[in-house]
DNA sequence: CTAGCCTTGAGT
DNA sequence: ACTCAAGGCTAG
């Protein structure tokens, strides 16, 4: 094979895609007609050729590199623009923050690293790699097909939209000026999001204030009393007061699963302490000095973080480990706890055009999708997507403990003293939650569920290292367990 | 740090 | 024995 060729072939031809307006010349033609049969796809990330599927799909071999050497050295980058920076072959280089997050984005497996480092031999992917030439194949047939036969290609949208496109446009921007607060425009081009009063802007009045008055507020819903949910399918009349939860298991409930169980919080507990914490806190800031919309929420995770400790604490075989131990596996998972009891309030919810906070309120998702900034908009519809597909599943809350429990169990944390008792839980957990789901109808709950521990795990690690970012740009409010928590993954 | 090339090794 | 995605190595 010519070594010396085929790559200049490949640069010039990405300099001419990329700076020239193609018109079809007949030299043109005939390239694209002499590509056709090499038939290279290109890489999602930066669009340089292939190399082979890797960590999950079909890459280029630099951001194979790059994907698993920041992952494995737990590497995490800030970027110095908007987080929006353009990654290709030439202009990769530039910003890893970015070029990571478009990886992980784009379905880049975080799982496929191997923690062991161990070489060579096949890893559970396999199937997956399979299927997808299988599906690229037969859509090159499809297209060729088409081709043939009627030799006019509309300009349809691709159907392999599974994955949201980073490049969100910037028409909630705009919005923003609306809302009255603020009257200036940033000319620096900074967002509101990186100022830290993406949410509502400075001088609005809070809108998610804990004080006795409300001051106007569109959207805002303080409930005194929980809110009965309806399910339309009647299938989930669960209550978001009590511990009152109708099992999907209609066997034996595993005695493990009840051990569990009783460990948890009542979520009436949760949002009592954290809303007291807030209401206490507006109160001793005085009626004029309130919290932007986005610190009153850094205080919200705050204390729930604060009670997620406890929770941990209390927890069965977690209160046995030693403080070192049990440290280091909350500095691993808090994110992931604290989103999955997040989704599982959503299931209960139960309504798509809303998502329900700790402490009770509901906040409209349009509402957040016009007054946030993109990566938290995005964040949040990914997780919504999951809070669907959890529903889907018909997920109860035995099944979201265990999986609270899989996820704090974790053997892979470094520097463990006792990993074998760790790995010892999950495998146990692992175990009776396979016998609870078992008794179900579904094909493969269990499956299906640790199917989403890795979509939640990289959530998480896309908002951790948001949150990161705004921490420090200053956004956050200062001096507490989340920032600490936020440090503590920084190694 | 990057990225091209090299070595491994389970699955087939 | 072959495949091909993992990890490793090392100029630049
Ligand atoms: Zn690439
Ligand atoms: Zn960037």
């Amino acid at each position: 094979m010519e070594t010396g060729f085929t790559p200049n072939f490949f640069m010039v031809d990405d300099v001419l895609v990329d700076i020239q307006i193609s018109v079809p010349t007949a030299q043109s033609e005939k390239k694209c007609f002499a590509a056709e049969e090499e038939s290279e796809e290109r890489c999602p990330i930066c669009s340089d050729r292939v190399s082979g599927y890797h960590y999950g799909l079909l890459t280029c071999e630099s951001c194979k590199g790059f994907f698993k050497r920041t992952v494995q050295k737990n590497k995490h980058y800030v970027c110095l623009e908007e987080q929006n920076c353009s990654i290709n072959k030439a202009e990769r280089k530039r910003c890893p923050a970015c070029r990571f997050q478009k990886c992980l984005s784009v379905g880049m497996k975080l799982e496929a690293v191997r923690a062991n480092r161990m070489r060579g031999g096949r890893n559970k992917f396999g199937p997956l790699y399979r299927k997808d030439r299988e599906l690229k194949r037969q859509k090159k047939t499809f297209i060729y097909d088409n081709f043939i036969n009627d030799s006019i290609l509309e300009p349809k949208q691709e159907p392999t939209g599974q994955y949201i496109p980073r490049g969100f446009s910037d028409q909630d921007v705009p919005s923003l000026y609306n809302h009255g607060a603020l009257s200036f425009k940033p000319r620096d081009g900074s967002s509101f999001e990186k100022n830290g009063r993406h949410v509502l802007g400075n001088g609005t009045p809070c809108d998610l204030t804990l004080a006795t008055h409300q001051v106007y507020n569109p959207y805002m819903i303080l409930p005194e009393k929980s809110k009965q949910v309806e399910q339309p399918g009647g299938s989930l009349p669960d209550c978001i007061v009590g511990s009152s939860y109708i099992p999907a298991s209609t066997g034996e409930i595993p005695p493990l699963v009840q051990q569990l169980m009783s460990c948890e919080m009542e979520e009436q507990q949760l949002r009592d302490r954290v809303l007291g914490h807030l209401q206490q806190e507006q109160a001793s800031r005085g009626r004029h000095d309130c919290l932007n919309t986005f610190s009153i929420m850094c205080k919200m995770v705050d204390q729930t973080l604060f009670c997620l400790v406890q929770w941990s604490r209390g927890c069965i075989f977690f209160k046995e480990l030693q403080v070192e131990d049990q440290m280091r596996l909350l500095q691993n998972c808090w994110m992931e706890l604290l989103m999955l009891d997040h989704i599982y309030r959503q299931v209960v919810h139960g309504k798509e055009s809303s998502i329900l906070l700790v402490t009770g309120q509901q906040i409209d998702l349009s509402v957040i999708s016009s007054q946030a900034g993109d990566t938290l908009t995005n964040l949040m519809t990914r997780a919504q997507e999951l809070v669907a597909k959890f529903q889907a599943l018909q997920v109860d809350q035995h099944e979201m403990v265990c999986l609270k429990f899989l996820v704090l169990f974790s053997p892979d944390v470094k520097n463990l003293q006792n990993s074998e008792f760790v790995e010892h839980v999950q495998e146990m957990v692992n175990c009776s939650l396979m016998e609870y789901t078992s008794q179900q109808q579904h094909i493969d709950k269990l499956g299906q569920l640790l199917l989403r521990l890795t979509d939640i795990r990289a959530i998480c690690m896309q908002t951790e290292d948001y949150l990161y970012l705004k921490h420090l740009g200053g956004d956050l409010p200062c001096n507490n367990l989340l920032i600490e928590m936020l440090h503590a993954k920084q190694s």
